[in-house]
DNA sequence: CTGAAAGCGCTTACAG
DNA sequence: CTGAAAGCGCTTACAG
C-alpha cells in the first residue's frame, strides 16, 4: 500500500511531457499556461499516483521556506497556547506554517534554537521570549530574519511588537482596588528585564499617582520569575514588610496562585484578610479558591496580530525588497474581571 | 551589519578551495578527511562569515530533513504541553527537531495538516490526535512516514504507541475509593472513540469486577467530550439518573472540574455530599476548590519515550532499509494523587 | 588529501 | 502553449 514517493520528474515522464509543463499545472497560479486538454491528462496522473509537491525543493529554488519559527520560554505556561493558536490560525490561511520551539529562559540555549530555526530557513522568527534588552535580538536582526516579538518587547525599539497596553491593565486593576476602598495595595514586581514586570509597576504607579496616592505610599516587593513558587515566597515578604496592606495586585496569575498558597500558610483569608488580584486571566484560574479577579489578555487576538505583522512584513520584503523599517507597537486592550478574589478591606 | 547568506561555494571561492572540500570540513563527520592547515583556514573564514549551513538544502540531498512533525488535538489542554516538551528535549539531543501543530479534532482539519507535513517532509509523525479506528493513522501509513501516536493508540496495532496504562489507572481510583467505603461509584465516561475514554472505561468495570461488584451496581454515564462543559452536563445527569451515587470516577481531570460546576449548580459539597476523582493530574488541579483527587500521569515521561521511539525506527529505517514492522506499545505507570475532592460517603 | 561532477526536486526566465 | 536549461545549496561516490 505504501507508495513510492512520486516527483514531477516521474509523472513527466509518465505523461510524455516535460517537467516543467507537469510544474506549471501543479501550480494553480500557472495552470492556464498550459493547455486544457494537457492540464487535465496531468492533474488526472498526478492523482492516481498521489503526488504530494516537495515543498524543500520548492523552498530551496525560491528561497522562501514558508515557515514561520516561533520561540517559546515556557510552553507549559498556560498564556501561551492561545497565543501559539491564534498565531497558526492565521498562518495557515496564508500557506505558512509554524515551527513552534520551546526554548527557556536560558539565553544560551535560546540562542541555539534560533540558530536550528535559521539553518532551516525560517521566513521569519516570532519571538515571545524577549527581554527589554536582549542579546537574541541583536542575534536575529543580525542574521537578517523578520521579527516580531509577542507579549513582551525589547526595550529599543528595533522590533516591531504586539503587546497587551500594560499600563490600561494596571489601572483597571488599581482603580478597581481603590473603589473598593483599599489604600493599601502592595504590588508584587514581577522580573524588571521582561517589559512586562517593568510596565506593570510602572503602570501601578502611574494609577495610583492619578488617584493622588504618595509615593511612599506605594508598596512594591520583587518577584525573582513568573511562577508560583515566587509569588509565594513575594507574598510572604511583603506580609512581613507591610503588615497593613488589604490587598496583593500580582505582577501575573501564577504570582497570585503564589500568594494564595502563602495567605493559607499564614491562616489569612481571602479576600476577607488580603483580597488578591492577578493578570493574564489563564485558564482555569477561574476555578481556583477563590475565583481569581484578574486582567484578562486577549492572548488568541495577540498571536493572529503577530501572525498579520510577520506576513505584512514578508509581503514588503517581496515587493520592494527593501526591508521597509518602519516598526510598530500594537497594544491589545485588556479587561477586568472581578471574581471572588476581591472585596472591601478588612477593618484595621 | 546584515549579514548576506554565505554559501559553501561562497567560502570556497573565497578561500581558493572546492565546495566539496568546504562541506568536508564542515562536517565533523568528515573533517578528517581534510589537511589540518586547510580545515583550520576553512574553520576561520567560516567563522568570520557566520556562515550557517542551509539545512533544507542538505535534507534534499539526503533525503533526511531531521524534522518530526507532532499532531495535537488541542494545545490548549493542559495535558499536551508537557508532553511536547518531552518530545522536544529528546529530539533535540538527537539533532532533530519537532514541528508542533495544532489540528483540532476534526479529521479534514487534521488531513490537512498531515499533508501539509508531508510536504515538507517530515521524517516522522508523532500524533497525539489518534481515534481507536483512526483514517488519518490509515493514511499515515500509506504515505509511508515513521509513525508514532502518543498518549491515545488506534486499535488494529499498526503502529506503535506510548501510552498510560489506563487499566491500572482506573483500578487505583476505584480502590481509594471502595476503601473509603463508598459502594455507589458513577463513571463519568469519556468520548469511546478514544482508547483513553474506552480503556478507561473497561478499568473501571475491570476493577470493579474485581472487587466483586455486580455488573448491575457498575453506573456509567457517557460525556460527550473531554471538556468542561461536557462534564458539568454529564454530573448532572448522571446525579439525576443515580441519585444515591457518593462518588464519581471522571474520565478526566477537565470532566471532574464540570462536575465542581454541577455540584456546585445543585447545592452539593464536594467531597461532603459527593466525592469526586479526575484524571490526569493537569497542572493547577491541585489549586481549584476543592484541591482534586486524581491520577497522575507522567505526560513529560510520555513525549520523551514517544521521541525516542521514533527515533529508534528512524535509525532501522536508515540501517536495514525495511520497515522492520515491530509494533510496540509502551505502557506508563500512573499513580494516584489523593487530595481533597474524596472522603467518606455521606451518611443516606 | 583534494577536486570534478552529478543530482536531490523543484522553479523560472528564455526560446520557439 | 510547451520545452530545454540553469540553478537553489548541499552531499557523496568516483578519480587522481
Amino acid at each position: 500500500m505504501q507508495q513510492k514517493k512520486m516527483t514531477l520528474k516521474g509523472l513527466a515522464a509518465i505523461l510524455g511531457v516535460h517537467t516543467s509543463t507537469v510544474g506549471r499545472v501543479m501550480d494553480p497560479e500557472t495552470r492556464h499556461m498550459v493547455g486544457e486538454e494537457v492540464a487535465q491528462r496531468v492533474l488526472k496522473e498526478a492523482a492516481r499516483h498521489g503526488y504530494r509537491p516537495n515543498k524543500m525543493a520548492a523552498a530551496l529554488r525560491t528561497r522562501r521556506s514558508n515557515i514561520v519559527g516561533v520561540i517559546l520560554p515556557d510552553i507549559t505556561n498556560p498564556v501561551f497556547p492561545p497565543i501559539v493558536l491564534g498565531i497558526e490560525d492565521e498562518l495557515r490561511k496564508h500557506g505558512y506554517v509554524a515551527l513552534v520551539t520551546n526554548a527557556g529562559e536560558d539565553p544560551e540555549q535560546q540562542r541555539f534554537v534560533v540558530d536550528q530555526l535559521l539553518a532551516r530557513q525560517v521566513d521569519a522568527l516570532i519571538l515571545a521570549t524577549a527581554t527589554r534588552d536582549d542579546p537574541i535580538v541583536t542575534h536575529c536582526l543580525e542574521a537578517g530574519v523578520a521579527l516580531v516579538t509577542v507579549n513582551r518587547s525589547e526595550d529599543r525599539g528595533r522590533v516591531s511588537s504586539v503587546v497587551n497596553d500594560e499600563y490600561a491593565g494596571m489601572r483597571l486593576a488599581v482603580e478597581h482596588l481603590l473603589a473598593l476602598g483599599h489604600r493599601h495595595i502592595v504590588h508584587l514586581v514581577g522580573p524588571q528585564t521582561l517589559s512586562t514586570g517593568h510596565l506593570r509597576r510602572e503602570g501601578y504607579e502611574l494609577a495610583l499617582a492619578a488617584h493622588g496616592v504618595a509615593r511612599e505610599d506605594m508598596w512594591l516587593f520583587d518577584c525573582s520569575a513568573y511562577t508560583r513558587e515566587a509569588g509565594r515566597a513575594g507574598c510572604l515578604g511583603a506580609l512581613a514588610r507591610y503588615p497593613q496592606a488589604t490587598a496583593i495586585l500580582a505582577g501575573n496569575d501564577l504570582l497570585a496562585l503564589g500568594c494564595y498558597d502563602a495567605l493559607r500558610e499564614r491562616g489569612l483569608r481571602c479576600p476577607e484578610d488580603v483580597s488578591v488580584v492577578g493578570h493574564n486571566d489563564m485558564p482555569f484560574v477561574d476555578m481556583v479558591n477563590p475565583p481569581l479577579t484578574t486582567i484578562r489578555i486577549g492572548h488568541h487576538a495577540m498571536g493572529v496580530q503577530a501572525a498579520q505583522l510577520v506576513l505584512r512584513r514578508l509581503r514588503a520584503e517581496g515587493a520592494e525588497g527593501g526591508a521597509g523599517d518602519g516598526q510598530m507597537e500594537i497594544r491589545l486592550k485588556p479587561e477586568l474581571m472581578v471574581r471572588n478574589s476581591t472585596t472591601v478591606p478588612r477593618k484595621t
